[in-house]
DNA sequence: CCGGGCGATAGGATTCGTCTATGGATGTCA
DNA sequence: TGACATCCATAGACGAATCCTATCGCCCGG
């Protein structure tokens, strides 16, 4: 019922040698176990493979058919199994990357690109996703690797900060506060604030709030449920809120959208930290290259500099 | 070193059910067999599988490509030996058919027709050859099966005449035999007669010059060693010799060609013998299936009837 | 704290693959 | 024509691989 690539591959030798000794001596076997196999491959396939005079050996027109179809299937099985000899070893594998809108421009990027030039072998498939799906998808093995803001600590999930960087305002040109090049944290005491719910990524919101009770007030919060960009552009240049955002996020969506500019929070700047996650319990050795790359790729880009505060 | 196919399929049950216990059941094997296996597995692709904690069983990279993979692998073993199994009953395979020219008009037209009705799932690879080689592929494997007149007999071809057909004229319609609707073996004492070389067909040979004899003359032959149709139809055109060749054939080329007759023979007329041959090796189902639509094609048409004296 | 679920381990029985030795058939050469 | 060589098939023994039952250890939920 069952016929092992071995078996096939005692097939061929006779196929191409027309001779079981020949064959056995190139398999390193004995004559007699080589008969025996394919004997009892005959009887599998119910048909006779080969026409034995015991001065000649042909094919019959079913061992002609094997001897075509046998290569073949013996490939696409060497195949699958070196495919995932590679993924185990982390060569030329596929990496299921996670990330949120917040950190798809100046950071996915420069990552993106940093592997591209560390594993030309590796294809990245990047997925978007809202940020509290992140450590649950690690966890279920949806994803291999993640790129979050702050997220919320899960069991199963390892984490650690790739960027620390300070948080933009991002405010409409019309908005009296973007009239000055930077905007200190106190005069940020009778807006309202857009901001991501707090269980998306609790540090970012809880350091946000810090500082302004550090500044002496409680800031007024409208969290947008739906963290979308174009959804919370939309409502920074048709209100007067103030949107809070990863400077590298809130440059592009400044550039991206006339009407929006960008403003550095001051006195004192707030650090947002973003965060690679990944899986806690399976050390594959692709996702240990791109935590590597993704480290480099901080050090270069001074990405752990404190910034100024 | 080596993945049989059972192995493949007892991972796959596995990752599909992610737990050791319900895959084993599913394959009718105990949970520890299921286990070893796997781990020999994982051994052998020298890379985890899967990660088992005793409450989850997850895939990791590798075991996700070859969950991918295998698949893919079976399904090409597996239609290897649907294929060797059919082409072994016979069913849906494909049969190199040796012929030689004189045979190709009227004879393989027709049993190529009936072959189509018989068994649309055959695939029929006609080759043509000259009658000598015809014997000798069958023999070394390159042929399923022939068609040519009289051939010399040779060990490991089994033969059977499948029609016999009156041998015609063929000559210039400015020749002198041509204005009579037929030809009396003793008008052609005087002629030059073109014949394949005796070697090729012994038996039609032979039976030509024994018909001559009786009409009480030895003819002059001259044998084209090259029996191309075109060859002899040219020279027949250009020169004053007469052409011999079984009736369908004759009427071919006799169509085909302007310039040129086919006459009857008769006084008497001589019986070609147009064969069906097979190597005696191998007992193909397909062969026989072919054989035997050649005998009803040949009883359908009247191929073996004696014809008039 | 304890019972149930689940995968891993241990040890013995059976099947499967391979070996050496030998038989039998078929060409070859003196 | 008869002795010999070649080559595939068969027989029986040995070792490895596979499968089984029984049991352990771990972890979660009650």
């Amino acid at each position: 019922m069952d016929v092992s690539p071995r078996v096939l591959r005692y097939f061929m030798a006779v196929a191409e040698e027309l001779h079981f000794g020949r064959a056995a001596m190139r398999l390193y076997i004995s004559q007699p176990s080589l008969s025996h196999q394919i004997r009892k491959l005959e009887e599998t396939l119910e048909t006779p493979l080969f026409v034995r005079s015991s001065r000649r050996v042909q094919l019959t027109a079913a061992g002609r058919t094997l001897a075509h179809e046998a290569p073949i299937a013996l490939a696409a099985l060497e195949q699958a199994l070196q495919l995932t000899r590679r993924a185990g070893s982390g060569i030329a594998t596929t990496i299921r990357l996670g990330y949120t809108p917040v950190t798809s421009f100046g950071t996915l990027t420069v990552l993106l690109d940093a592997l591209q030039e560390d594993h030309p072998d590796f294809t990245i498939d990047p997925r978007e996703f809202y940020s509290a799906e992140i450590p649950e998808r690690l966890c279920a093995g949806d994803l291999d690797i993640g790129l979050a803001l702050s997220p919320q600590p899960l069991d199963g999930v390892n984490g650690e900060i790739l960027r620390e960087e300070p948080v933009s305002a991002l405010l409409s040109t019309r908005h009296r506060l973007a009239a000055a090049p930077t905007i200190p944290v106190k005069d940020l005491r009778d807006e309202t604030l857009q901001l991501f719910p707090r269980r998306l990524a609790p540090a970012y919101y809880d350091g946000i709030v810090a500082a302004c009770h550090e500044a002496g007030f409680s800031p007024e919060i409208c969290a947008f449920e739906d963290p979308r960009v174009n959804a919370m552009l939309a409502r920074l240049s048709s209100r007067r809120e103030v949107g809070l955002a990863p400077t590298s996020f809130a440059e592009h969506a400044a550039k991206a959208s006339t009407g929006i500019v960008r403003r550095d929070v001051v006195d004192p700047s707030i650090v947002a930290e973003l965060s690679v996650l990944w899986p806690a319990n399976d050390p594959s050795p692709a996702i240990a290259s791109v935590l590597a790359t993704a480290r480099r790729c901080a050090e270069h880009n001074g990405w752990l500099r404190s910034p100024i505060t």
